[in-house]
DNA sequence: GCGGAAATGAGAATCATTGTCAACTCGGAT
DNA sequence: ATCCGAGTTGACAATGATTCTCATTTCCGC
């Protein structure tokens, strides 16, 4: 659960394909679209592995995970800092934004508290422009 | 889901035996876990009432909900003031902490980009002093 | 008190996610 | 190049939260 270790990661077509796949979307995508989506390209994979290599690369900090309104797990591939987002949550657009001086609170306060390892995440919804005109 | 219709509501027991419910406890609760202690406390309601109710008091602004890391909903009766949690993630112990100028950020970061009613989620995870002593 | 609309509840249905386990594949040693 | 063992895969079952169904009950205005 903790699983800070990179230890025995072995490097197979279906890893990379997962890895190719979602660098072809721009952006989230679920577990499940993924996989309908490598299937309809010719992409032989089984569902579980979709999801366990989807947690593997999360877990080593490759992807940016976050949940739907419904509760389903979306991922996408993140660039190397730290970074959040901000999700419409009409139309899911999803927007990059820094928070700079969070990473450095977050030390701080866990620290005050006498925690270790700190993680954290942040995640900021709203309705954007498109969605706010268009209301049903 | 927009649902922003306030149109037919109906007190009933059962709604106001959420809301009480609700109100007794301090933290965030699933809806499976609010039915299990309303259960518990004699309380006579159907699961699929509370999570109608949770539902309907969410879309009234009644509520606060979020997700848990594993997809599970979890809700809070709106308090006054808006603050966050600093959660171990071995003993799962929380401490209430406050994030002053987030509040602000959002409001503005969330105007930068065009964004209206926008709300935010933070979550601080970590190991507390206790757990990091009893590693394996 | 009556009638109809809204609400309830028990259980079935749905759906994402995880577990199971035998078969397979990769990388290093022979 | 071949063999071996551990990590990996995939089909399917299992789990678990949430939603749906529909007959029954409750609330509100008349």
């Amino acid at each position: 659960m903790s699983a800070i270790g990179p230890s025995t990661r072995r490097p197979t077509r279906q890893r990379s394909a997962v890895v190719e796949s979602l660098g072809a979307v721009a952006d989230f995508v679920s577990a499940q679209d993924l996989h309908a989506r490598m299937r309809a390209g010719g992409n032989a994979i089984g569902l579980a592995t979709v999801y366990r290599t989807l947690a593997a690369l999360a877990a080593d900090g490759v992807l940016d995970v976050l949940r739907t309104a419904d509760g389903e797990a979306v991922y996408r591939r993140c660039s190397t800092h730290h970074h959040h987002h901000l999700v419409c949550e009409v139309c899911g657009r999803a927007v990059e934004i820094e928070v700079p001086f969070l990473e450095d609170w977050a030390e701080t306060v866990g620290g005050e508290h006498g925690f270790w390892n700190v993680r954290h995440t942040v995640e900021v919804v709203g309705t954007c422009t498109n969605c706010q005109t268009g209301k049903p």
